[in-house]
Formats: structure tokens, sequence, C-alpha cells
DNA sequence: TATTCACTTAACCATTTGGTTAAGTGAAAT
DNA sequence: ATTTCACTTAACCAAATGGTTAAGTGAATA
């Protein structure tokens, strides 16, 4: 199966913010509350509730009630899916590099 | 020097258009003229200039005129710098899920 | 049962994004 | 010199983004 572009859309303008790149870096140590990576940036639950939702949506993370609290939890194969298209074009583009190499070896005698 | 967030910003959210992405691949694999990248989407010739100026200010890529074309270069950097973040993030996730096996090998006896 | 706590949703706003068509620019061809 | 080709920029538009404050919801506490 391979990853569909409106994944990878999503991964991409989720991890386009700042805020939210700084969200994956903590959740991806442990897991928070709302509330807890709200007290880390300046900005209002609202706009906290919003980034996680965007993230949530690009499924880079999963939340759960636990009492009156919620708990974001890290998941990470989004990130695989973006690295394995970021890995990809590398590899094309080494492939490409490989090609020039081999030609100017070949023609280097 | 460690990566400045704007910079991943601009490569992040340059990368999350599909039509840039394929514009990437297509680059990756050798250039392309404006037109010669036109062509391949359905679209005007301005729509596909804006996304070529997006890629260029995220250095995705190099414009140089050759008589009266435009010749798209790849610049694999900044994506190097997306995948360093990437791995950094999946790095420390690992980290944290060795934490874990450890504590479990720990209270497995 | 009423209140409070931890969010979430709604309504609003300014800015950005991604497309359009029309006008402008610079090199090539006639 | 004029026209044509390959873009680029300008002006416009609808939709999406990222923030706000105010109102709503669901679980815990008094």
């Amino acid at each position: 199966m391979t990853t569909k572009a409106a994944q990878l859309d999503s991964i991409f303008s989720a991890l386009a913010d700042p805020t939210r790149r700084q969200m994956i870096e903590q959740l991806g140590k442990r897991d928070h509350t709302i509330a807890e990576l709200a007290g880390m940036f300046d900005m209002s639950l609202p706009a906290v509730s919003k980034h996680i939702k965007v993230l949530d949506n690009a499924k880079l993370l999963s939340r759960e009630r636990s009492g009156k609290y919620v708990v974001c939890h890290y998941e990470p194969k989004p990130m695989k899916e973006a690295l394995k298209w970021l890995n990809k074009q590398q590899q094309f583009w080494n492939e490409g590099f490989d090609k020039l190499e081999k030609y100017l070896d070949a023609n280097s005698k």
C-alpha cells in the first residue's frame, strides 16, 4: 500500500507550524494533558485545542479521557510516512547523482 | 549551528502541497523549465510560477535563466534539514521506548 | 445538587494560500 | 523594429489558517 497524497498533506501541514512541532517534541518524550501543553505556550486554551486537533487529524497523536483530563499520546506512524517520502526523494536524487558519478568515472580514464 | 524554526516552517509548508511535492519528485530526477513543469499540472502558468516561488523561498530549488527559458534545479539541502528534524524526533521517541523496554526487562524476571 | 475544573465549540477577525485573468518584462526569432 | 515566446507580477477572489473571547459540555468536588 502506498501512502496517499492527502495523508502526507495533513502530516506536512501539521508539521509546518512551529508551535505544533514543539508540541510533538514534548509529546515524543512523554504524554501530556492539554492544560500542560497550554502551559508551555503563550496562547489561549482554545488556540492550543485547535493545534491539538490538527495534530490529531494528522494522526500524530491520540487523545484519551482520564477522569476530567484529556491525555495526549504521541503516535509515531505518520512521522514514519513522512520519513519514507523524504528518504525516497533523497534516494532518487542520489541515484541520479550516482549516474553522474558513474558517467564521470567511465569518462575520466 | 542548529536549524532555525522559520527554516523548517518554510520547508514543511512547501512540502504540504501535493502539487509541490510532485514538482520536487520530478526535479529530483532532472532539471525542468517552468513550462515543462506547467505541462505536468492542470493549472495556469502563473499558478505554477507561484508554486515554484514557494519552493524557491524554501530553497528546495534554484532558478537559472538559460536563454529565454528558466531552468529549475533541485536543491537537496533543505530536505536534509527536514530529515534531520524527523530523525531526531524518532530518535527521542525510540529512546523513550528503550527506557520502557529496559524497565520491562528489569522487572520481568 | 450546585459549582468548579478541564477542556471544546461557536462566532468572529485578520492574514495567508491557491487559484484565476490581464498586464508587464526580457530574450529570441522574423 | 516588431512580434513572439517564456515567464513574472498585479489585481482580484474564495477558502483555509491561526488567533481571539464567549458560551457549552462532561467529570469531579463541595
